[in-house]
RNA sequence: UCCUCUUUAGCUCAGCUGGUUAGAGCAUCUGACUGUUAAUCAGAGGGUCCUUGGUUCGAGUCCAAGAAGAGGAG
């Protein structure tokens, strides 16, 4: 996998760079909508692809492999066989549930014992068979087994934590230099900083994290509730110690002005939730604020939901109407709110790159956040 | 004409032998959502308990009369 920066920004780390994958060049700073469950929710992959125009999507061994299993996954030839999606995709490996379904499972040295949100039944992640599965997933992009911390979390148990995720870390690169890809193409393995809140953790898991050498690397563990400003201080710290010629990847991250925000800080990959899941809710993120379609004042706009946005549906359907639709629980009304937020956040970023290009990053980026961030 | 039943939030209804500030679901309005256990979750507003009179320390609840609606008989 290679990585080439092609621009950077003169009052910021903001960077503009290629990212070259086994199924297709990535041009980063890059956007990757979740489709946790062999699927971006409510969105068609054609649509995904043609009308919102997203380069790579990711997946998520933990569901993936509870539902429909390994065995489906190997028949189908991937992921990529299985759905049909032949750009690039990336997969968590299952470290974000060992967060949040927390209470359904029991983390040791040898890996995670976890119960099945979906049928109770019990089962392990170890570095080594999230590695096995994600081989079978076939990604382009896998991730280390890492524990993602809860915020607030105190210092002790932080440090503990972070170390467990460097142990495992090793244990995840001897798995996969020991195994080979099962589909014919390459895939790379992205290591995980945590160290929650605190500077020194961090620091010190970067430089741990640095010193793999990996293809990517990837910032975890923030986003999860701790302040705005703590999570820049650590991405600012993490993104000055990991290298500069490899992509960084702030996982799970978030709202448009996070990440333009983050963008800023060096960060080159983004994933979230939050255009589908937020959208699926009744908000719709605009580059003039962001709306709740639920609210009253929509009920007699019949202007487009969005005349400035790129997707199809942001003309062909009005604020009342999409409104009527989530007044109504229409499937509709979510499907055209993930659609528009995703285009949404695909142009956020382009127009990032096409910023830092231009060495107009900066300025734009500050009128940008201060735009994103109001309520209509 | 007579008999029976019903009347409590915008809607559909709970509310015991009378006893704190009359509740629920839905609807309405608002908020939350960050590597998806989420088409989810949370909060708020909203009442002449049909009317009038009575019994009682105290009535949504008991009594009387009336009103409206539903069903039945003639």
């Amino acid at each position: 996998m290679k990585f080439i920066i092609q621009g950077s920004d003169k009052y910021s780390s903001a960077r503009a760079g290629m990212l070259e994958t086994a199924h297709g060049m990535v041009e980063t700073p890059v956007f990757m909508p979740v489709g946790t469950a062999a699927n971006v929710k409510a969105v068609h992959f054609r649509d995904l692809a043609d009308d919102i125009g997203a380069r790579i999507i990711l997946g998520n061994t933990y569901h993936l492999y509870l539902r429909p299993g390994t065995d489906i996954l190997r028949k189908a030839g991937g992921l990529h066989g299985f759905t049909g999606w032949d750009r690039p995709m990336l997969t968590d490996s299952g470290g974000y549930q060992v967060y949040s379904l927390s209470d359904i499972r029991k983390l040791k040295e040898e890996g995670v014992t976890f119960q099945s949100h979906i049928d109770g039944s019990r089962h392990m992640f170890s570095p080594e068979n999230v590695i096995d599965i994600q081989r079978i997933i076939g990604a382009d992009i896998i991730m280390a087994f890492d524990e993602c911390t809860p915020y607030p979390c105190d210092y002790a148990y932080a440090e503990k934590s972070m170390e467990i995720t460097h142990r495992w870390l090793k244990r995840c690169i001897t798995r996969f230099s020991a195994t080979e890809p099962l589909y014919g193409h390459g895939q790379a393995l992205f290591p995980i900083v945590q160290g929650s809140t605190y500077a020194d953790l961090r620091k010190r898991s970067a430089e741990e994290i640095s010193a793999a050498g990996a293809e990517g690397n990837a910032i975890g563990g923030l986003s999860v509730g701790e302040p705005h400003e703590v999570m820049y201080e650590m991405t600012a710290l993490v993104c000055g110690i990991l290298p500069a010629d490899r992509p960084r990847y702030l996982m799970g991250v978030g709202t448009p002005a996070n990440i333009l925000e983050s963008i800023a800080l060096g960060i080159d990959m983004f994933d979230c939730v939050m255009p589908t899941r937020n959208g699926r809710n009744g908000m719709v993120f605009t580059r003039n604020g962001f709306m709740n379609m639920l609210n009253n004042k929509w009920k007699d706009d019949f202007s487009p939901l969005d005349e400035e946005g790129s997707s199809y549906v942001d003309t062909a359907y009005s604020k009342a109407y999409v409104r009527h639709l989530f007044k109504a629980g229409e499937l509709l009304g979510g499907m055209i709110a993930s659609m528009h937020n995703l285009a949404f956040y695909m142009w956020l970023v382009d127009e990032a790159r096409k910023q830092i290009m231009a060495g107009t990053f900066s300025g734009w980026k500050d009128t940008m956040v201060r735009k994103i961030s109001t309520r209509l």
